[in-house]
This record gives C-alpha cells, sequence and structure tokens, in this order.
DNA sequence: CTAGCTGCTGCGTTTTTCGCAACAGTTAGG
DNA sequence: CCTAACTGTTGCGAAAAACGCAGCAGCTAG
C-alpha cells in the first residue's frame, strides 16, 4: 500500500529516535525523509514531533496520530480479510495474546485444529500478562487475548468467561495425591514454588493467605510456569497453576489437585478483544473455535 | 490530505458512475484517473469496480472498501478535532441525525447555546427518521441521532432515553383543552391530522387504536409535523405530536394535552451515536450538552 | 574546544503522475 | 444497418513531485 508510506516512515522514526537512522532502516536519506514529514504536518495542521537536540519524540498530537494509523492499518488488514474471503479463499493472520497457562497444552492444540481447516492462516502468539494484554489489543498489535484475571478491563470486551480453580501442582507420588480436592492449608506447609506478584494465581493465593491470617513465603519464586511445573519433581514442593495449563500426559511425574472454593476463589479466564472493533475474518473464526472450545472445557 | 486523494477520486467515480464524469468534476483527465484506480486496484489486490459498457459500478469487495474509507475519514477528523482541542481553541463540526419534532424549538436552542460558548464549531441538521437516522450513523454521516422510538438498534449505542407522551394537539380555545390528561376515545372522536406510517407517533397510534378494536382514519395525513400543528388552527380537527416539538409561545393558537398512559404507552426519545465510535471532540462535548438538556427535561 | 550527533535546505537528477490523442467496445435511435 | 454517443483503456511526451547529494547551523558529550 504506498498511500499508507508516509505513516511507516513516521513509524520508523518513532521506533528510531531519529530522521537519520530511520531514513538508514527505510531505505532512504534524511533530506528526502525529513520533508516527507514536514509536508505531513503542514498538510495535518499541526507538528506532530518534538525535535530535541538528540532527536525526534512525539508530541502529545502525534500520540493521537499513532493510534489512528493503528487502526487504520488494521481495518485495512480487516477489509482485505473480508474481500479474501468472499472470493471464495479463507487467508489472513491472527494475532492472540495469551497468559503463559495457554502455551503448553490449549493454544497449540487449537492453532493446529484451525490450520488443519485453513491452511493459508498464519498465526502470531504472543505472551502477555494480564495488564500487557489489554494493552496490546489497545493498539491494535493483538486482534485477541485470552487472559487470566486481567486488571483493567476498560477496553476489553469479553467474550467468553470461564471459571478456573487454582489447581496445587506436586510430584506424582506426594501425599497430596490422596485427596481430590486440597485445603490451603495443607499446600502452605510444604515449600512453596510461587509465580511473581504480576501473575493472577499469585493475586488469587495472596488474597486467599491474608484473609487466613497467614503470609506466602515461597522457596522459589518464578515467572515461568514452565519452571513451576518441572520444580515439584526436583524438590518436595508445591505449585499453583489453572488446570488448562496442566495435563493428563504428565501424569506419571507430576500429580496436581485443585484448591477448594472456600479457601481461594475461583478465577476467571476471559477471551476478549478490543471493545467495538471488528476483526478481520480469520480471527472472528477462530474466536468462535476458542469459545466453543473453552465453552466445552467448563461443560467437563 | 494528499494522500486521502485516491479515496476522494475512487467516491467521485462511485457517486458518478462513470470515470469521464468523475474525471470532469475532479478536475482531471479520465486517463489520469483511470490509472490511479487500476493502480489501486493492483496495491489492493482485488478490482473494486466492475466495468459495465455504461460505467463502473462497485463489486462487494468496493463496497467492503468505501466502508473502510468511511471510517478512516471520521477517525481522522475525530484526531484532528481531539488535536485542535489540546492546543486550546476549540473547534470543529457537529452532524446530527434527529427527528421533525426537535426541529422547531429544542434544536435551535441547543445549537445556540453550545455556539455561543463555542463559535468555532459549526453544525449540519439532518431531518432523518427513525429508519434513516441510523444509516446515517452506520454510515458515519451523522455523528449523532436523536429520535423517537428508533427501529432496528443494532448499531445504535443509546446515549440517552427520554419518556414522552404523545400529546393530542388542537385549537387553544377546543373543548378538550378542558382536561388535564385526554383518553384516546375523546380523542378519535374528532377529525383526524395524523403524520405518516413511517413515525413513531403514528405507530404507536396505530397500536393503541387497533388494540381498543378501532380503526384510525385520518382526515388529512402529512409528513409535517409542521403542518399538523397549522392544521389545527384552521378546522377544528386533532393532530398528535411529543411534547418536545410542542412550545408555549403558541400558547394562544394552539393547545395541547398529553393523552393518558393507559391508552398510549410513553415513547422513547433517544439520543445516540454509533456503537463502539469514538466521536470528534465537539460532537462528545455536544452530546454531553444534550444529555443535560434531556434530562432536566424528564424531572421537569 | 572538538568531534559527533541532530534537523534542515538549495539544487540537480530521477521517478511518478498527468494530459492529449487515439483505439476498441457497447448501446440507443433513426 | 448504420451512425452518433457513450464507455474504459493505452502509448507517449510534458509537467510535477519525490529523491539524493552536499553543505549549513545548532546542540552536547567528552
Amino acid at each position: 500500500m504506498k498511500y499508507l508510506k508516509t505513516f511507516e516512515l513516521i513509524e520508523a522514526v518513532v521506533r528510531a529516535g531519529s530522521i537519520r537512522k530511520a531514513a538508514e532502516d527505510s531505505n532512504l536519506t534524511a533530506s528526502a525523509l525529513n520533508r516527507r514529514i514536514q509536508n505531513f504536518e503542514q498538510e495535518f495542521g499541526w507538528p506532530i514531533f518534538e525535535r530535541l537536540p538528540r532527536g525526534m519524540r512525539l508530541n502529545p498530537a502525534g500520540e493521537l496520530l499513532m493510534q489512528h494509523i493503528g487502526l487504520q492499518r488494521t481495518d485495512l488488514a480487516r477489509v482485505q480479510s473480508q474481500v479474501a474471503d468472499l472470493s471464495g479463499e479463507r487467508r489472513g493472520h491472527v494475532s492472540i495474546a495469551c497468559s503463559q497457562a495457554l502455551l503448553p497444552y490449549f493454544m497449540p492444540e487449537q492453532i493446529a485444529i484451525y490450520r488443519a481447516a485453513h491452511p493459508g492462516v498464519t498465526f502470531t502468539v504472543n505472551v502477555r500478562d494480564r495488564a500487557q494484554a489489554e494493552r496490546d489489543l489497545a493498539s491494535y498489535s493483538s486482534d485477541l487475548a485470552l487472559v487470566f484475571e486481567p486488571v483493567h478491563l476498560v477496553d476489553f470486551e469479553v467474550l467468553y468467561a470461564l471459571p478456573q480453580a487454582v489447581h496445587a501442582v506436586f510430584k506424582h507420588d506426594s501425599p497430596l495425591a490422596d485427596k481430590p480436592v486440597l485445603r490451603l492449608r495443607e499446600c502452605l506447609n510444604h515449600k512453596l514454588v510461587l509465580p511473581s506478584a504480576i501473575y493472577g494465581v499469585r493475586n488469587l493465593l495472596e488474597l486467599a493467605a491474608s484473609r487466613s491470617g497467614r503470609t506466602l513465603s515461597p522457596a522459589v519464586e518464578t515467572e515461568s510456569f514452565d519452571l513451576i511445573r518441572h520444580y515439584v519433581t526436583q524438590e518436595d514442593a508445591v505449585g499453583f497453576q489453572i488446570p488448562i495449563g496442566l495435563n493428563v500426559s504428565e501424569q506419571d511425574t507430576i500429580g496436581h489437585r485443585p484448591i477448594s472454593e472456600k479457601d481461594v476463589p475461583f478465577g476467571r479466564l476471559l477471551l476478549g478483544q478490543m471493545k467495538g472493533r471488528a476483526l478481520p475474518v480469520a480471527s472472528a473464526k477462530f474466536s468462535q473455535q476458542l469459545l466453543t472450545a473453552l465453552s466445552n472445557l467448563s461443560t467437563v
């Protein structure tokens, strides 16, 4: 799209921080790029950059413009995707921001199912915590988000909410495996492997612990649920994760049991999109598939 | 905005129906215009026009593109309006689609109040029935709509709903003026001046009449509430209108009384916008003013 | 004070766009 | 059945816009 070239160049300047660097990245001379930006600012009516001795930075007007550029680009993608759809071919691109718990089993399976039906569709999967995911939606860098217990929810349009109990994760031969449901205090007597504070699971556990007058003192704290899952096989410790991130395939090495709702309330795994936005065809279809997959999980 | 020139030319072709006519309107030669469109179609990936022996017509892909163009343009206007706002000047344009009832008193007063505070803001007021108003919003040709009992409500985001009783309108010295509230059957004994079927007032009356086993046989049927209001001063007939379209200034020529809610249910005067759309600053501020004005009316 | 970065600007060159004229195809009317 | 009046399309030279080069002025870290 040639008519979007000026926008791409503006974005390049924003990224590079100076015209000269951006000109290199864009295979242009600084003078040409400089003129394009000056011409645009004149047409636009206001300058969009503030000129600093060390380069260029967006001013408030520029920030607003970047927002417009993002919407503009994604809406064009939506139209092209719809046009491709009505001429028979189903192709396009889906970008989704999701919590770590979805990475090992759920997302790979769902993407494989979709791509088996529509090989022309490509995917981008970004790992985002619950705050970043919403920013991703708002900046149009992700079409969909599937996150556990997101925080703000202002620009987040909920498409489906799946309740998820927090599960304790431990070595398969741990005595904790004897009961079908665990109490929180049983777990706190073991060594703890906890996710860091930005995660919803940790949040729910902290709330529950403080309510019963206890504090969480983890032996290991990490941002990786992968590490949690594997660490409990090394030491006799207890980790925590939501069931969608766990799987029977590891049954002989690790075990997991839900923690009673009386202690730790259910969290919600939310499928959502940017509020009011019309998704490209591929993303819309994929969100429908996710929706039915999630609702099947809830009935199990 | 030069980079939007191609879009404007495409719109010109859609309007004119042929390249040659559109070229004249745009002060261009047919060849230049033809090339721009061919180049665009190549960049876009699909043709957007079907070539007929008598000219050009949009194909489905083109229809989708036009939708994108509309969104694109209005979003740019929103950004520019917001930028103007943060640099101190409050200017911009407000386009509003509204029912006839708002024209004589309500809208002129509200616009005058707003323009007294912000003389830089200009207005477009379009008279639209309840179906057209929603189409106006969807095509981004109006920012706001203020309509009585709209029909679809799919893309219509309700900002405020004001209940309005249907009022009977008559000559100031009619015996109907004696009571504070009228029953429907009292009115139906007189000659009737009714709005045509597309209007919400007529709709409510028809429903009410059929419920009591009667049919409405108007002496005069018109699309103009202005005519209704003036006709009742000529002949001893009864017209109908919602109170926001009536005013005390004509107190000595016409009178009006509400019809009991037992006979004719309250209709709703709805202030709304396109669902999910971010309005330009001027439109957003004006809608807030309308909102408070309407809520003051409801408490009176 | 210097070296190195920044944005900016004349000026000649290159690329893109435009206007003119002509061509091929369809259609309405006599 | 032919003509006149439309339609979109295309080759080619001219006009316009964008670009690259070189150099300017301003700021700053070392």
